[in-house]
DNA sequence: ATGACGATTTACT
DNA sequence: GTAAATCGTCATA
């Protein structure tokens, strides 16, 4: 097989999501990324595949929820304006990290805030990322990244991963799903999770949840 | 310089 | 059900 034939191949079966992929709306963008797996690449080579299985989306200037609220644009909320594919990890509660996938095009502030998923590989390196130990947990631990701050600390996820580009990033990306996957699932929407204090935009239903039917 | 608060999690009454 | 943990960020001064 010669050279340009793998390449052409490599390209009909590259799974890891590209550019064109996160340049839509967020909500469109949150719906889309139920399913997709989110991997990364430990420092020591151990890497850990997530299946995403609850997001909310996060519109910019209008959406009073958002960080880019306003047109708000600080150091913090900067990624929030990078191109779609930017990763944007931020700090709160002055514990826990949460892991975002930007949106749309540059000066389009916009993201999905990852919620949840499963693990369906690397899970020795998931558990001890979290603390936890077979002996001590069941050997599927439900429970280990069913939460934005719990699915950041079963990846190791915090600020040195903040403004990377997933499309291109060895330690952390994103893949397409099983096709099959969505067949297995209902998803649901309900309003986001701890924004009750943004008025009219709290009621919307733009936290998305695929279950197991 | 200061104060209020948070896109959360965990433990406890 | 309620509360504590814990600190970076942002608005105000």
């Amino acid at each position: 097989m010669v050279a340009g034939n793998v390449g052409h191949l490599r390209q009909s079966r590259e799974a890891r999501l590209g550019r064109g992929f996160f340049a839509t709306d967020a909500e469109t963008l949150a719906r889309a990324l139920l399913g997709t797996h989110l991997i990364r690449v430990m420092e020591d080579g151990s890497t850990i595949r997530v299946r995403i299985n609850e997001t909310e989306a996060y519109n910019g200037v209008e959406d009073r929820a958002s960080h880019a609220f306003g047109g708000r644009r600080t150091a913090r909320t900067e990624p929030m304006y990078g191109r779609g594919g930017t990763s944007y990890v931020y700090f709160t509660y002055g514990m826990h990290h949460c892991f975002n996938v930007v949106a749309g095009g540059v000066d389009e502030p916009a993201a999905v805030l990852i919620r949840g998923g499963e693990v369906i590989e690397g899970l020795g390196a998931a558990l001890a990322n979290r603390g936890w130990t077979r002996e001590k947990h069941a050997a599927v631990p439900a429970g280990l990244a069913d939460g934005p701050a719990k699915l950041c600390r079963t990846l190791a996820i915090d600020r040195s991963l903040n403004a990377i580009d997933l499309t291109r990033d060895p330690t952390l990306r994103l893949e397409r799903g099983d096709r099959g996957w969505h067949d297995e699932v209902s998803v649901i929407s309900t309003p986001r999770i701890g924004v009750d204090y943004a008025g009219e935009w709290a009621a919307r239903p733009l936290r998305f949840v695929a279950r197991r039917m």
